[in-house]
DNA sequence: CCCTGATTCGC
DNA sequence: GCGAATCAGG
């Protein structure tokens, strides 16, 4: 595969919207993400900020911008690099930073309901959410299993986290409960 | 362990 | 230019 207008275009677009290398290189197909991180460092655009980390930056400059005084460094301009500040900026606004979206990925959890689920399922999501890593919103990944469990009001809120079945946004437990025939036949054995 | 990006360096 | 291997971290 070679990067085609249309894959470094595709690249820039997913990169910029703050999508993970390996996201994109699944995106892409045919690469891997060490081959995205190449290219995208090789582009220039390995700095993800749009605007909101030129603040930042901006920021530590001013706070770096005492000189050291090295002496093994005899470099004539080691100021700080042509930055504009404009003086919009005022003294502390609210630290508001706007994160790119969260990839929700799949369709979002039914919560169990007073469904008609098998007893024998629902016991086992039960003995599941007792094993569960319970892992935070930032830690989901793409084969952690993305069932809620809680009040997301509530400090007692979490994920399960286990690991998916593969293609299911789900671990087994849990998508056995998710995902209900239309006609549950309760025939089992037990 | 899963993941992230960053860097290096032979191709 | 490319990207696997490696590094450094969460």
């Amino acid at each position: 595969m070679s990067w085609t207008d249309e894959r470094v275009e595709t690249l820039k677009r997913m990169w910029t919207e703050g999508q993970s290398a390996s996201q994109i290189a699944k995106e892409l197909g045919g690469v891997t993400r060490n081959a995205v991180i190449g290219k995208v460092h090789r582009l220039g655009l390995s700095n993800r900020a749009g605007s909101a980390t030129e603040k930042v930056a901006a920021e530590e400059a001013k706070v770096a911008d005492v000189p050291p005084a090295p002496k093994s460094e005899p470099e004539p301009d080691t100021s700080v690099p042509e930055v504009e500040e404009p003086s919009t900026q005022s003294a502390s606004p609210p630290a508001s930073n706007r994160r790119a979206i969260i990839p929700a990925g799949q369709p979002l959890p039914p919560q169990p309901s007073a469904n008609e689920i098998s007893p024998e399922a629902l016991e086992n999501v039960r003995k599941v959410e007792k094993t569960a890593k319970k892992i935070s919103l930032m830690e989901l990944t793409e084969r952690t299993c993305k069932w809620p469990v809680g009040d997301p009001a509530t400090e007692n809120f979490w994920f399960c986290g286990l690991n998916v079945q593969p293609g299911k946004p789900y671990c087994e437990a849990h998508v056995s409960v998710a995902f209900q025939p239309m006609s549950s036949r309760r025939d089992r054995k037990r």
